[in-house]
DNA sequence: CGGATCGTTCGGCCGCCGCCGAAGCATTGC
DNA sequence: GCAATGCTTCGGCGGCGGCCGAACGATCCG
């Protein structure tokens, strides 16, 4: 009578807002310990716990024990992709978690999504590459050209360090502000860790903002020129 | 202290085995009575009636109020793809709803997608398109080129009717089975037609799968050359 | 108009699940 | 060794929400 994957499940994991809290603060890519979870969540540690253990069992998220802290993170690209796609639609549906502040302007320019750069500056390096002809784009799969190879190396990365990694060099996301494409795959988290590196810019102290600092902003404006 | 739209709204509808079969059950495109979604989903018409109100007042659904009957269908394409991506995501978790049978094969083979042709035929109507050249494809956004136009034309859809339409003439859909890119959009809702109309294909008298005639799959592949 | 079909609203039952307090491991540090 | 910290498991409470029976509108048909 039915066909097809079971999506109620998903759905249900989803659905409780500790939970959703926890999937959304990991979205920002740092793995943090149950009890800073628990604390994002709003709940007491113990409830934390069995949610965590909940999704972990789903496959959604991974966890490391290191000491007496255990770290959880998103189980791997497809979960933020997945999440991404549902935080889109529910933009659409309204009913913002809270009213629009400054942090959100921070969060339109620049963020962290899961492991790589996305808000305006995130599509704004991603046009640049396509147009330096660094990256090939067929369809929604992209491909790093032998140009690309020589500028991303100018830029400080090894090329092959980024082939050898099981990710797919690049991968197309999707975010919600901005609506437009934005780089992810080993790629887009190579950038993104180069662009700290050069210290062009900073993650915020919390959530998921990245702020650049003046000199930085100028250096990543040459760095990806548009047109 | 939080961030972003809430997720956790869209994930309790979908977490309902009862709203995820109604909500599966209209990816079909197919618009459906109430009673019939109470029996797809295996409730009585009362507690279908409660979950149909809240989809619908979450604008997950649309409503048409016809005589006695009302019919329901998704309330548009991104809630199509909204939930075509959790399809995909869920498949990889496991845990499919039923075994797979005979029925499946087919699923795989062609089906539809909301209101387009997804599947191996979809996703070979696509590259055929893209191969000769009626699209081109830019990261993720497809245009449908001059070329492109003369070749509808020739399968006997008006460019024109596809242009006046509200929604985009042409959009990338990624489908769960083929793990790759198919048409959607408007152009794609409008080639689904044209094969229904042509006789090359009928919808199967229940669930999602589109079954071609032996003479219907020969001209489609002569109308969708690959390489 | 009366019977039949389709759908909704109302009320009440029941079960699941999220929540926390308390207790129990594991690890670290003294 | 003992105390402190981080996390988990257990048990029990409480409430939300899904479910159905019954009754009530709405529409079509004779």
């Amino acid at each position: 009578m039915k066909e097809g994957p079971d999506i109620s499940r998903l759905g249900a994991l989803i659905g409780d807002p500790a939970r959703a809290n926890i999937l959304t603060a990991l979205l920002a890519g740092r793995a943090l310990t149950a009890s800073e979870l628990a604390n994002e969540a709003g709940v007491t540690a113990q409830t934390a716990s069995g949610h965590l253990k909940l999704m972990e069992d789903a496959g959604l998220l991974w966890r490391r024990r290191q000491g007496r802290h255990h770290y959880f993170a998103l189980a791997g690209d497809e979960v933020g992709y997945m999440l991404e796609s549902l935080l889109g639609f529910a933009a659409g549906m309204g009913h913002l978690r809270t009213r629009t502040g400054p942090r959100d302007d921070a969060m339109r320019e620049a963020r962290v999504c899961y492991d790589h750069l996305a808000g305006a500056a995130g599509v704004r390096m991603f046009d640049s590459l396509v147009t330096t002809g660094a990256i090939r784009a067929e369809r929604e799969d992209l491909r790093l050209t032998d140009a690309g190879r020589g500028q991303i190396a100018v830029l400080g990365i090894d090329p092959a360090s980024v082939d050898t990694s099981k990710r797919p060099v690049c991968r197309a996301c999707l975010d919600w502000s901005e609506r437009r494409t934005h780089l992810a795959g080993a790629l887009g988290a190579a950038l993104l860790d180069r662009i700290y590196d050069l210290k062009w810019a900073n993650r915020a102290p919390e959530g998921r903002a990245v702020l650049f600092t003046s000199k930085g902003r100028t250096a990543f404006e040459a760095a990806f020129p548009l047109g």
